[in-house]
DNA sequence: GAAGATTGACCCATCAATCTTA
DNA sequence: TAAGATTGATGGGTCAATCTTC
């Protein structure tokens, strides 16, 4: 592996490798800008609203959404702020353990993210999802898993 | 098309999007960290000198570097600014069409250039290619061209 | 003292407007 | 009038420091 440093990508390295960035720049890009313009919302709140809606309650702590969404702690606080005050998500005390807070979403932020989500799944299905058939959908998945064990879970 | 926007994305599908979100997430995260903390280099600064570096006379028309680079325009622009200020690149104004600006890799930024590209080439094998096999990387651009043509060019 | 979360300072990227040359 | 590039305004993200509760 040493020496290997030195040489740079051949083809097939940087097809794999460049074509992984160039997808996923423009495909976030798009996908962004479509939930913007359709429903004002970025795609990283939209991606706390679908944790939010799958949770019991509609409720997490603010740490087990910073797991969950590919943000820092500080980085969720300031997003969540944003929701708040767009009415679509609230803060709510822990009775338990008084240091943590609950993030939940109001009806209006279900309400938000159910009307987000067909745009989005459209737009995923259509830009990359249907690209791929049921067995290379599973290949990627497991090549995924070989980069980060936990990543396609 | 029309309803499957409704259904949420089952187990497979999953495994290939969200596992293709963590996974840049996390690699992006961890070469640009590791990149700054070896050699001072931000990720999308070592793209811009690896263009150049490729360029002859080591140099490139700005609106070049803005279609190579994951970048918009002005964002390019700022970049350019900071490599400038550090001494590894330079402006120059070109000959032919006076509306135009080449930047430059000056002998600093060949260098610094030359030092970090073992950093990063070791980076992205010992993360990502080195999980995969020749026919696997074949298989991965092949994939990346079905969704964007170009893209592992 | 450590964990959960927020805040202040700062960096980086984008958009729209602008300036210059073609 | 359009193309190449930069700039001002702004938004969003991170780190390190901080505050509160365990």
């Amino acid at each position: 592996m040493s020496a290997q440093g030195e040489r740079p990508l051949d083809a097939r390295e940087l097809g794999a490798w460049r074509g992984f960035l160039r997808v996923h720049a423009r495909l976030v890009r798009e996908l962004d800008r479509e939930l913007q313009a359709a429903h004002g919302l970025q795609l990283h709140a939209y991606e706390v609203l679908l944790f939010l809606d799958g949770a019991p309650g509609g409720r997490l702590r603010m740490s087990e959404l910073a797991d969950s969404v590919l943000l820092s702690q500080s980085g969720l606080t300031r997003l969540v702020d944003r929701l708040v005050r767009d009415g679509l998500v609230d803060r709510e005390r822990c009775d338990d353990d008084r240091r943590g807070l609950y993030a939940r979403l109001t009806p209006a932020g279900r309400r938000a993210f159910r009307a987000a989500r067909a745009t989005h799944l459209r737009g995923v299905r259509d830009r990359f999802l249907s690209r791929f058939d049921e067995a290379e959908q599973d290949a990627l998945a497991e090549l995924w898993e070989r980069v980060e064990p936990g990543a396609s879970r």
